[in-house]
DNA sequence: GTCTATACCCGGATAGAC
DNA sequence: GTCTATCCGGGTATAGAC
């Protein structure tokens, strides 16, 4: 939907090259400590050279959470699509604390409508709750009474425990992050069946 | 518990009003575009002067959170202990979404060890989950079968669910927080009953 | 179209004067 | 306890080489 802010258009493979080394930049350090010239100098360009082809700095970041989201949906399939699987990737970004921080941090900031990662973000998160309302609302018996909770309400609380566990991993990383996700999923199919 | 960082120890009147501007100016704006001269500027100091009292900028928004929270008990009563007026408080929080951006920059960046902010989060995240499970147990019959789920996973996704919900509110500010927390709260708890 | 060199400004931090 | 001065790193805009 958005337009390209800087002056590119198609995804060049320097473009793949950079987005590459910032993934695993941001994946060691986490977002706020990594600088613009420290992604140039593991791709041998100065800083100049990188923002040529993104920008600004937001827009470089947003572009790599874009770039984890695709390699994890080559991963797991389209994990959006379908909540019970959310559990394994959530397991899996359990080995990039980085990257976890990064998002979190790219997520506030896109609130605001003119970061350049907001319509993404905003589409991103529609998706997945439209998506696993959805399915969710597969499970429910057609002509059942009215659920204690309806179906988006619960995709929005799937969503949210998420995010937020992820916010009590990265301080307490014991949290078996997976397994209160399945369990919370299996207690909202429960509540969108009974009244 | 954690020693205080700067050169200083006990909260002077000085360090109250610069708290207090800074609250001001963080609930306008949010944490990313606000300098410490900012803040400084408000209270008629300069940078230095503030960094005086707090040690470096880290330090300061933490502190921000603290009295935060501070302000926010005395509003509402021990809300951690109190898991049904969470959503009271969640509620408020609607209003000032520059202080919601700032939580998430520090809870992101406070995962780090060394951060002046670490302490403070970890503890207030434990405390949080320790009264809340000991809520919920309250409710649950002592000689019932074992639960669907037990009392610290839903403590664990109350508090993920409350972090979560406000990034959703972020990019979607139509969404009612507090009511789909109220409704987890109910769904948990009559998991907690049952088996 | 791609990249370097350069310069600018802002912001955080520190040292030392008052 | 606070300010001034200063330093440095980082983001960004521009000009120009290739």
């Amino acid at each position: 939907m958005s337009a390209p802010r800087g002056p590119y258009a198609k995804t060049s493979a320097k473009r793949e090259l950079i987005l590459r080394a910032a993934l695993e930049i941001y994946a060691e350090a986490g977002s706020r400590k990594v600088s613009v010239r420290d992604v140039a100098k593991r791709v041998g360009m100065t800083d100049a050279g990188v923002l040529h082809h993104f920008g600004n700095r937001e827009s470089l970041l947003t572009a790599v959470l874009q770039a984890r989201d695709t390699l994890t949906r080559e991963k797991y399939g389209d994990v959006l699509a379908n909540p019970a699987s959310g559990a394994a990737m959530l397991a899996d970004s359990v080995s990039t604390p980085g990257l976890v921080k990064l998002f979190l941090d790219i997520a506030a900031a896109a609130a605001e409508p003119e970061h350049p990662g907001h319509d993404y973000f905003a589409e991103r998160y529609e998706r997945f709750r439209h998506d696993t309302a959805e399915s969710l609302a597969r499970a429910q018996p057609p002509d059942g009474p009215p659920p204690a909770v309806d179906s988006a309400r619960a995709a929005r609380l799937l969503l949210a425990a998420a995010d937020g566990l992820q916010i009590q991993w990265l301080l307490e990383p014991e949290i078996d992050m997976a397994a209160d996700l399945e369990a919370l999923h299996r207690v909202l199919l429960a509540a969108l069946r009974a009244s």
